[in-house]
DNA sequence: AGTGGCTCCTGAGCGC
DNA sequence: TGCGCTCAGGAGCCAC
């Protein structure tokens, strides 16, 4: 599952390899990912340009082409974005090929849950789940001010809440266990429980363990791979997602599953008291 | 405000 | 060698 520090690094791993590199030619062989536009008009507005930069916002990233026209995506579960020096092999998971002077940039997506949208002419963004983003938890404006507002006066669980994008741009189920875990806080404890220490506590570490998961490249739990085809390191640092019922690696009790907000989460009963 | 369910989608895992 | 079932989940959407 991409969340922010998977972004990232693909955000970071594919610039490397395609910034100011021009486009030749665009395949599109499902357009079932291109979500505002259609295959014709999407190919017409890339070909010829070339890729000026790439940016990220929360889960998502934004490439910027020469003339500024900006194509969005979004990863979801299963999308994987990946530069190729060599045409890859034929395979009925890739949806978009894009042709470069040199190499080959490949969007893979086996759930297809994924989306391209595109913005030519400064057309402005109307994608909503972009508009409504919270905070970066890397900008200023993520303060203890910011989420102690954020908190206050909520009664939903606060896994919930780390997860809603319109709060805090980046988290998704693995990072949102990790964290919690990492600040002894339990996942179904609610926002308005939380006294001054925890949400220091809890500021500090998104900061952190998403620092260090971007350090580390990423998790790569199932599909996940970064723009060079790479596997993350983070899985070995998991402290607790998708490892219920093996010993809390704080305190050896035994970690426990339950469902929260529809998502399965781990936790230590012992360490993130409700 | 909050929750639960449905949708998109495929592969993995499981029981028989 | 297989079939049918359930489950996984990011996020939009809807009903309550």
């Amino acid at each position: 599952m991409p969340e922010l520090p998977e972004v990232e690094t693909v955000r970071r791993t594919v610039l490397d390899r395609c910034q100011h590199k021009k486009i030749i030619d665009v395949a599109v062989d499902n357009d079932s990912v291109l979500a505002n536009v259609d295959v014709a008009t999407f190919r017409a507005a890339l070909q010829g340009r070339a890729i000026k930069t790439i940016e990220r916002r929360g889960k998502y990233l934004l490439m910027i082409l020469d003339n500024d026209t900006m194509v969005m995506l979004h990863l979801r579960m299963t999308g994987q974005l990946v530069y190729f020096e060599e045409m890859p092999e034929a395979d009925k998971h890739r949806h978009v090929t894009i042709t470069m002077e040199q190499g080959f940039l490949s969007y893979r997506d086996v759930r297809r849950f994924g989306r391209f949208s595109l913005y030519q002419d400064g057309a402005p963004i109307t994608d909503n789940g972009w508009l409504q983003l919270g905070a970066e938890p890397f900008d200023d404006a993520f303060t203890v001010d910011y989420l102690t507002e954020g908190l206050a006066k909520r009664r939903c669980p606060i896994k919930n809440r780390l997860l809603d994008q319109t709060f805090i741009a980046g988290i998704g189920n693995i990072y949102a266990d990790e964290i919690l875990f990492a600040t002894a806080i339990h996942p179904l404890r609610r926002c308005d429980s939380l006294d001054e220490d925890e949400v220091a506590s809890l500021h500090r570490g998104c900061i952190d363990v998403l620092a260090l998961a971007v350090e580390k490249r990423g998790t790569s739990f199932s599909d996940y791979v970064d723009g060079s085809g790479n596997a993350g390191e983070f899985q070995q640092f998991l402290q607790v997602f998708q490892r219920g019922g093996e010993p809390c690696p704080r305190c050896g009790n035994r970690l426990e599953k339950c469902k929260c907000g529809g998502r399965g989460t781990t936790f230590c009963p012992h360490c993130q008291k409700e």
